[in-house]
DNA sequence: CGTCCTATTGACAATCCTCAAGGTGCGTGG
DNA sequence: CCACGCACCTTGAGGATTGTCAATAGGACG
């Protein structure tokens, strides 16, 4: 079993929906996954503890459309993306719904429940999709739980840096962003790169990214005309991924700072207080903390 | 020692600022703070281990214009703030730096290091500060571990909320709610909630929204010239705060996905799968993960 | 085959960025 | 103490971007 259909899935074509891939183990008429399952699929090294207990993960199909789970719902399990597409979102102060990723293989969802002891966001299948159910109960103190929590904080701290970097760019640069993201993760699945397909509405890429229906459709539009991209319905295909790359950070948009200089008196402070070869210790806290 | 100097701070002025409030103790020419210090400014009860080993943490003191920490330099340490205000910021892939918060007291520093055992973000001092240092040869399976832990957790679901919920207002409501906010952690550290200092300029606080400085000067004028608010330079002063919290959701830049409803078969599975009184697991597991 | 959702495109208006020109406050050095 | 420089702030005018409203067309699904 160990390390599931990850190099398989690495030859797939790319418009081919990666729904249900078969690994797993039948027992009791379910399909269950090891630690080390899990483990691979979040791509994280699994934790080498003797006690060989053998966990084992139920699957759970969601059909395209079915909820994973809802705004408000207790929180009682964590999910790991086994296939297929989906969408996140929250509603906002006024009740508007504001999507705030597209998790796909290997990612966690629920992760929002942990503080609050409840799921402030809703996570809706964009595609026939399986994922393995992570009871808390089979968390708590579990050889998992340092994976899972390290898998966790890597999300969190990518997906805050995105939503920060989008927040000062212009629509062809979110634009670009957002495609080039798709292509770097459909590539890390071991889809194309160049060709995919994008299982969301343009209304919802527009919620995610800060824009109306009409400026994403115009944008995508002009990407075309451009000789960029070609289009097809949903269907995308990158023909110049250079000329992409350059549009996720073009002008300006003034809104940074920029000088770059004068530090008032900060003579060595930075090297006087706190030298003394940290890594190891920052490593080992790492280990106890959010890592593992 | 118990709790530290929160309830004393809770009746100042609000202009005057919060320089080295005088709690925690001298030893060895240098101010230490306890345990218990720590928590009650993190505002998260102490935990209960009777090992009373009395850890101290030592206060460093930062002058207005000096940074706590550099992008770059190895984690080997997180900063809680005693007192004073801040300035986090990072680089963007063209180097132009973003604001991504304005920490003050019982706020975490340096958590952004955690996971790549590295500072991503830079702090630097926006008044005279002190702040507690938490090595991380000290966090390390203490009984602080959990508890910083859980005041990470709880301020990076709240910066990012804040951060999703920011990008699709537009400049007037985007500005109301900085000043809300402004007022809140204000008020919630015993200073006026109606009165109150800015302590960055407006391209840092631009910078922070996603607009630029002239964008900001002009809502600021606006609303001033409304009547609901009065400056007078960083000096801010709220006049009508019904008016300036409704502000803060005004129009709909249609950005919001808008249905809400349809759930295509969504039937039972939310309730068929996961039912079973959950919240104790959830409990548990919050215990062991994130919170404290 | 009709309906609904989705996507595209156009025209127009509102917002916001850009460039530019003062003005104010503060620290530094003469 | 005053002059100067420098950052910060304000305000204006113009233009680019983007939201809004509307009309149309294609596709999915029952």
């Amino acid at each position: 079993m160990a390390l599931p259909s990850f190099s398989t899935l690495a030859q797939h074509r790319s418009l081919v929906p990666a729904t249900s891939a078969q690994s797993g183990r039948l027992e009791r008429g379910a399909l269950w996954s090891t630690l080390a399952d899990v483990c691979a699929l979040l791509r994280i090294p699994m934790p080498v503890r003797d006690e060989a207990v053998e966990l084992l993960f139920q699957h759970r199909r969601i059909k395209q459309g079915q909820y994973v789970m809802r705004i408000g719902e207790s929180f009682n399990a964590l999910y790991v993306v086994k296939c297929g597409f989906l969408k996140t979102q929250m509603l906002d102060s006024e009740g508007n719904e504001r999507v705030l990723a597209f998790p796909m293989q290997g990612d966690v969802l629920g992760s929002d429940g942990i503080y609050q002891g409840r799921y402030s966001a809703e996570v809706v299948a964009l595609s026939d999709c399986e994922v393995i159910v992570l009871r808390c109960s089979q968390l708590k103190n579990s050889a998992l739980e340092q994976v899972v929590l390290h898998a966790i904080s890597r999300e969190i701290m990518q997906e805050h840096a995105n939503t920060v970097a989008l927040t000062a760019l212009h629509s062809d640069a979110k634009l670009a962003r957002f495609l080039v993201m798709q292509s770097q993760r459909h590539a890390a699945l071991g889809y194309s790169a160049k060709s995919f397909l994008l299982r969301m509405t343009r209304r919802d890429i527009g919620s995610h990214l800060g824009l109306t229906l009409e400026t994403v459709s115009r944008g995508i539009s002009a990407l075309a005309a451009a000789g960029t991209i070609s289009v097809d319905q949903r269907h995308i295909e990158i023909l110049d991924s250079e000329v992409l790359g350059a549009l996720q950070t073009p002008g300006n948009m003034r809104t940074a700072t920029k000088p770059r200089a004068k530090s008032t008196r900060t003579t060595t402070v930075s090297k006087g207080m706190l030298p003394h070869s940290a890594p190891m210790q920052a490593r080992l806290f790492q280990q106890t903390a959010l890592a593992a």
